[in-house]
DNA sequence: GCTAGCTTGTGAAGGAATTCACAAGCCCTC
DNA sequence: GAGGGCTTGTGAATTCCTTCACAAGCTAGC
């Protein structure tokens, strides 16, 4: 297959999440235009996303929703469950542990670990915290397929390798850090100061 | 001024962490090679982000490490104080609340909102929170420059319209939800669900 | 003050992503 | 079953972003 670009996945995520309120509604077709509209792009820059992997529609119609909406959780690998695991208990490892999109798409959060003692042990909506000192030999036993960094940026680098030579290959990272892994290992990460700062740039730069 | 792509910007962000951080070390000058390396891009790319704004290095030298963070800072608006208000004082806005990373870089907050009556008048980590109802005389009054959407994303599109029509012009959201604003107010959108979809994507379309 | 050795700044080239524009195809009505 | 009205799928054109490649210019050493 051809490589696809990353504002191609971004989207396809964006389209999901309107078929599946769309789908709720009982609505049975839907045009690129509509669907554009919603996602706040063009229509032929939804026809684009969806050509690379198929040809989801009906000339005249549209799409059918149901069938367009199993398409691209097909594409984006949701039909099946996903086991993730927290490294980091405190307010943001929190916050993820109860977020209900996380369950509700198909991830299921095994553990999340920390080294405080007075956190592990306890339970985080129904997540146990381990002890971090476990991190390697629970990986290697349970197969989680993806960690997410939810720990200060200073130890973020070293907590990804550790992650890296336990055999993980996708990590979500919430570390204000530019991480480095080898390629075969996607990263990506939520960097919230960089997005505050794309917002002062905006202020200070109005034309 | 030119048009500066996003990803410039995003790239000047990550560039600034690093020479706080060579800063902190007394680290003198830099080039555009270290940088590119620790910012996982080429030293090309480092100095056309730069060139758009000016002429900050010396040929055969680098650039100084305070000048060049200075003059970052500037271009990014991060030498003045920047107001910020969070809507939604659950476990993320908790999250942020408690982000030290907010703080250090200029961010001050200066209220949380909720409509829960149980949490209105608590504090998060010094910051009150206060009735959702008194939103936009206290915008109308105080002025922040930045708000910050921490609520589930059901209610997420009604609450930027509100803080639209209060006169806010810029947005930070954590609501999954494709959100929809006038073209003068910038809106920064932090999507976890979008990220993660992006890991299965990954994960599943391994070569 | 001249030369060797670097590193910047930047046009030009190349590559990637988006938008255009239209033929192909489907549905519905008459 | 033929025609009108829509909407898809997709090459081509365009726009945007990145990389190349090199002249210009600075420093240090002799």
């Amino acid at each position: 297959m051809k490589r696809i670009a990353e504002s191609t996945v971004r989207r396809l995520s964006i389209y999901l999440r309107f078929l599946e309120e769309f789908e709720g509604n009982g609505l049975a077709t839907i045009s690129s235009d509509e669907l554009a509209r919603r996602g706040g792009t063009t229509s032929a820059q939804v026809r684009k996303d969806l050509s690379f992997f198929g040809s989801f529609g009906k000339r005249g119609l549209g799409y059918s929703v149901p069938e367009l909406a199993a398409a691209i959780r097909e594409i984006l690998g949701l039909q099946r469950e996903w086991r993730v695991i927290i490294v980091g208990a405190g307010k943001i490892g929190a916050a993820l542990a109860q977020y209900r999109g996380f369950r509700q798409r198909g991830f299921r959060i095994i553990a999340a670990y920390d080294t405080n003692p007075e956190k592990i042990g306890r339970t985080l909506d129904g997540v146990t915290v381990r002890d971090m000192a476990r991190l390697e030999t629970d990986i290697a036993e349970e197969k989680p397929d993806i960690a997410v960094i939810a720990i200060p940026s200073e130890g973020a680098q070293e907590t990804l390798d550790r992650l890296v030579r336990a055999g993980m290959t996708a990590v979500l990272s919430f570390a204000a850090a530019q991480l480095h892994a080898p390629p075969e290992v996607t990263v990506k990460t939520v960097n919230m100061a960089m997005e505050l700062e794309g917002l002062t740039f905006a202020l200070t730069n109005k034309d």
